[in-house]
DNA sequence: GCGAGCAGCGTACCT
DNA sequence: ACAGGTACGCTGCTCGCG
């Protein structure tokens, strides 16, 4: 089982590493047609310095050979895929463990030039234990912190895991621990066979470094998870449903100080929750890795993107030419032309009965393999399967997206049956997920910028036959007698008097579509409200409420669903939105609003409940416009904390004069500095207009509403 | 100098 | 750094008024 191949082609396994023979090459036409020229032949002085053949440097070398291919595909792929080489991990063969530092910090940003490492916890499979460091209040083994890094060293090397698990790790503790070591005049070395660890990236040779913080987000981009933010509390809350152990992080060095032993608790509950959620992605994690046949230390860097051209060039490569990557420029040009996209239908606002929602099952993947859209199969004199924009792709031989489309597709449908008798088996539904989310990621992949495999007159296609399809189920279901309320790309939402009458239409449906594509019954729902836009009569799309038969909501678009709106606001829409589509009371909804109200005037809401929370996506310096994050988060910047792309900001409105974003402070200094929150911003920009919309549909005018808040507010006075 | 109206920016959502 | 379609808050500008 080999665990992992590095970038100079030097090949892990649990016993030993070696480099294997190999010599990468690249293509060229001439009048003889095309011939193969090793790497190494073609410019012997400038390449054999390297270990590992640039592939950059090659490029500018052989600019002068006619029509070169092939030139810039990196070394590892190469290899992979001339020698057949796919990973294929064997979870009970893997050892692992998970692993978190602690840092005495009294306050502003942590940093490492003068904050020592004060615990490391780990956890392995059946072991878990906190290594703290001594203090007067409290004595432990480790006396000193060089003592307390060697001794977690020792750990790490005794055990001999295969797989080292953190959270954020990459960024944050084993740089941490390579700083703090140095400081100490120590090598941090956990590798598996005495080889330093790189200068720049943290590598860990003979084993694999897995951040979950990295497949947390990478995850999420496959749509696999869904989490408000990416910290390891959120994170695992989301996933167990159960609270994690957690204490104020500013307070970590008053705790050790003083001996606590709730930090040695929350130290522990860190490497647990790591573990926890690495044990619960194993599967998925190695199922992921064999489908892609990407490594797993490259899985967690990786975007959907390169999973999926990891998967072309290995089933296309042998076969097929790959093609180069994109220029600058080329990307550029391709970045500033999108292609257009799918249908959304106007829905008009209103309460409604009996809904039934349909939808095609994987509609562009099934789209792309019943008109074989490919880059290999577009053919230009017009031949094959004409799309509605005129774009032709021929119907045989079948193109290398669709072939493994088809692949994924019918191995997943293999696995689904094996499911039905073997319900609970963890490992199929893991691959059964990888199946999926991976052939979802085609399509985008198709319209990439940066994408070898880039073809605009493929991608466009795609979304014209998925237009086109929709507006056909939406024809027939009309001339069929049903009201369609709305739809969406792939969705299609109608009234109905007979369930009976859906299913007929289905299979009507499905006896027309061609090839793969097939359209289903998504569920029937009882009752179902779609609201204006804000300030118009137009209806809002992206935005509705469904009541099931069973009693649950499926809710989509409203603020609800945002985490850029105060929980107060959330909280609010939720409860009347329940009201509505449960018990259609007027007066229910509108005295829930007004307690709401009423609480927010007596100042007696909680600041938790008053966050706001939303993204930094660049540099703080970059934004023209000063928005309540920005401010927010250059508050923060000012007291020391690092803000970078990528951020979350957790901001509260003040009650004080000026703009919003001149209000907008940072939870932990809101809090710290003992403001008060403005309770007129939150009614009046936060909880009314998230249900004012809402109570619309139940016929309260808003003057109606105010009235109402009015005299509740005069009551409470 | 001031408020209303609006464009553009920015974020997070839906499929 | 897999796609496009959409809603909506906020800032900061222009404009009309005086």
């Amino acid at each position: 089982m080999i665990l992992e191949i590095d970038d100079n082609l030097v090949i892990y396994r649990k016993d030993g590493y070696y480099k294997p023979e190999f010599s990468p090459y690249f293509l060229y036409k001439d009048d003889q047609g095309p011939i193969k020229k090793i790497w190494k032949e073609f410019k012997p002085k400038q390449l054999q310095k390297r270990e590992a053949p640039d592939t950059k440097a090659i490029k500018s070398l052989i600019l002068d050979v006619p029509e070169p291919y092939e030139y810039d595909i990196p070394l590892k792929k190469r290899y992979q895929i001339d020698t057949r080489t796919a990973p294929h991990y064997i979870k009970d063969e893997l050892t692992y463990l998970a692993f978190d530092i602690e840092v005495y910090n009294e306050g502003g940003a942590v940093d490492a030039r003068k904050d020592p490492i004060i615990a490391i916890s780990y956890a392995t499979k059946d072991k878990a234990d906190v290594l703290m460091l001594s203090n007067g209040n409290r004595q432990t083994p480790y006396k000193s912190e060089k003592q307390l890094i060697k001794a977690f060293m020792d750990i790490v090397l005794t055990y001999d895991p295969d797989i080292l698990v953190g959270y954020n790790s990459f960024m944050f503790d084993l740089p941490y621990l390579q700083k703090r070591a140095k400081k100490h005049g120590i090598v941090f070395n956990i590798a598996r066979w005495g080889l330093d660890m790189g200068k720049k990236k943290v590598k860990i040779p003979g084993r694999i470094h897995v951040d979950m913080y990295k497949i947390v987000r990478l995850f999420k981009r496959l749509g696999v998870i869904e989490v408000k933010d990416y910290t390891l509390k959120t994170v695992y809350e989301t996933l167990f449903g159960e609270d994690k152990f957690s204490i104020t992080k500013n307070e970590i060095w008053k705790m050790w100080q003083d001996g606590d032993k709730d930090l040695w608790e929350y130290s522990l509950s860190d490497a647990l929750a790591t573990k926890a959620l690495f044990e619960h992605f194993f599967d998925l994690i190695i199922e992921l890795s064999h489908t892609s046949r990407t490594f797993m230390q490259e899985l967690v860097s990786s975007t959907p993107g390169q999973l999926v051209e990891n998967l072309l060039l290995y089933e296309g490569g042998p076969e097929f030419l790959i093609p180069a990557l994109p220029s600058r420029e080329e990307v550029e040009y391709r970045e500033s032309n999108p292609i257009k996209g799918a249908y959304v239908k106007l829905p008009e606002p209103g309460i409604y009965e009996n809904i039934a929602v349909l939808d095609f099952r994987s509609l562009y993947p099934s789209i792309i393999i019943t008109y074989n859209i490919d880059y290999y199969t577009y053919n230009k004199e017009g031949k094959g399967y004409i799309s509605p924009l005129g774009h032709a792709f021929l119907d045989h031989p079948q193109g290398l997206i669709p072939r493994i489309l088809e692949g994924l597709i019918d191995e997943r449908d293999a696995i689904k049956k094996k499911l039905k008798e073997d319900p609970d088996n963890k490992q199929l539904q893991a691959r059964a997920q990888a199946l999926k989310v991976l052939a979802n990621s085609f399509y985008g992949y198709m319209g990439y910028p940066r994408s070898r495999y880039y073809l605009r007159e493929a991608a466009e296609s795609v979304t014209a036959w998925g237009r086109k399809h929709i507006m056909e189920v939406i024809e027939e279901a009309e001339k069929w007698g049903f009201k369609v309320l709305y739809t969406d790309t792939d969705s299609v939402f109608l009234i109905y008097e007979k369930k009976e009458d859906i299913l007929r239409f289905l299979e009507y449906i499905n006896k027309k579509l061609p090839g793969k594509m097939r359209l289903d019954l998504e569920n029937f729902y009882i009752r179902g409200l779609f609201v204006t836009k804000k300030g118009e009569e137009a209806g809002a799309k992206k935005k509705y409420a469904l009541l099931a038969e069973d009693g649950s909501v499926k809710i989509r678009g409203f603020e609800l669903v945002r985490r850029d709106w105060s929980p107060i606001a959330r909280e609010t829409q939720r409860k009347v939105l329940d009201i509505i589509l449960k018990e259609g009371s007027k007066e229910k909804a509108i005295s829930y609003i007004q307690e709401v109200v009423k609480r927010l005037r007596r100042g007696e809401v909680k600041p938790e409940e008053l966050v706001i929370t939303s993204q930094i996506t660049k540099s703080l310096d970059k934004y023209d416009v000063i928005s309540p994050e920005v401010m927010a988060a250059k508050r923060l910047r000012q007291k020391g904390e690092k803000v970078k792309p990528g951020t979350l900001i957790r901001y509260i409105i003040a009650a004080q004069d000026g703009k919003t974003s001149d209000k907008a402070w940072p939870y932990e200094l809101f809090k710290s500095h003992n403001l008060q929150y403005d309770a007129e911003y939150y009614i009046h920009h936060q909880v009314l207009p998230a249900v004012m919309k809402l109570i619309q549909e139940l016929g309260v005018s808003e003057a109606e509403l105010t009235e109402n808040i009015k005299q509740s507010s005069l009551d409470s006075f």
